[in-house]
DNA sequence: ACTGTAGGCCAACACCTGTTGACATGTCGA
DNA sequence: TCGACATGTCAACAGGTGTTGGCCTACAGT
């Protein structure tokens, strides 16, 4: 055995590496290009290994950008956060996540022009904004809505800034992000209902 | 002479029309399909010619792009409007440039993987919806902030509306959209500096 | 009626794509 | 030591892409 544990049936394999290299490689092909532009080849050689080896270890394209985009936007608990600060938190955090993690990106850009991306990104935001949504709204029918219009903003800033780069949002630091964007965020989650 | 003016330089050609049916099929192609899937081929057999004629007329697939994703966003003159109503005011004309006409979507969805697409895009902000903004504004050294605040929010909304379709979003009525997003628009707009 | 030319079609090119199978190498258990 | 299996490389495939040039056809001006 070259692991430690003798019995576990998940033993570490000499291909892992590997693996994880085509993963981290792929997601930054997707992130920068989009789905149809990156390019298993390209993937592969940024990866330093041949393009045949990325199907064996992940099946088709498709599959590979499957594993690829998994994501957890790892959102925290905001019930014990004082109610008017949870749009900044909210929205600190969001930023945050857009910074340090090249998978929202490639999943941005490939939703943009692959269905199967598109329906990852909807079950993303349902399965993962929706529940914290619904722990802080008053009428839980409303939660759906709500939700929808928090994503509205947080995916029209990240694609302003991160994918088409309009100066004056590249421009904002992170205070400024929160200061400008944390209110819309506070009264899409908690302001009066406007329909 | 097949037109009624006789001494015109500008005769109206037999390809007009062949030029006219390449761009509309192109717009939406593009809109549906963003740039690399929208392919030379099938924009010429929805236009019932033959792919070659697009490149006679138009040169190459970049400048097809080009001429399609021509677009005025017409904002209406609002500084006859009472204040506290121009963000509604804007936010209902925008949704409607998007419902109406497939041009902005085409603009979306190819500048997401395509440069050329976003620095069009971005051209169409500074130089439409800047001066609007500039007009409307107190501090006129604010007034770069505010609009791509307001693109924000107003491509966020296009975005998980028309692209990624999330069903909360798509569901809202138009009197819905403007009344959650109005505001949105006029703080951008108006609303005290939060730098 | 004749002819030049604009409008249109066809076939082909060079290239790039995802994907596949055959082959070499190395590693580890028996 | 030997053989089984994992790891990796190479070359090729079938199909699709933007793009090009040659050829046909029908109409406009004389």
């Amino acid at each position: 055995m070259t692991e430690a544990s003798s019995t576990e049936a998940a033993k570490a394999r000499r291909s892992d590496a590997t693996r994880a290299a085509i993963l981290t490689a792929a997601r930054e092909r997707f992130a920068a290009d989009g789905y149809e532009r990156a390019t298993i080849r390209a993937i592969a050689a940024d990866a330093n290994i041949d393009p045949s080896m990325v199907m064996r270890y992940y099946g088709n394209k498709e599959k590979l950008f499957a594993a690829a985009a998994e994501f957890d936007l790892r959102l925290p608990d905001l019930t014990g956060v004082p109610r008017d600060e949870i749009g900044a938190r909210l929205t600190g955090h969001l930023v945050d996540r857009w910074e340090h993690d090249d998978t929202l990106m490639a999943l941005l850009r490939a939703a943009v022009t692959n269905q199967a991306a598109a329906e990852r990104m909807r079950r993303l935001f349902a399965a993962q904004l929706g529940p914290v949504v619904t722990a802080l709204v008053a009428d839980p029918a409303e939660a759906p809505v709500r939700a929808g219009l928090i994503a509205t903003q947080a995916l029209g800033f990240a694609l302003t800034r991160y994918v088409l780069c309009l100066p004056p949002v590249v421009a904002l630091d992170r205070a400024a992000v929160v200061a400008w964007l944390g209110p819309t965020i506070q009264r899409y989650l908690a302001g009066e209902r406007a329909e």
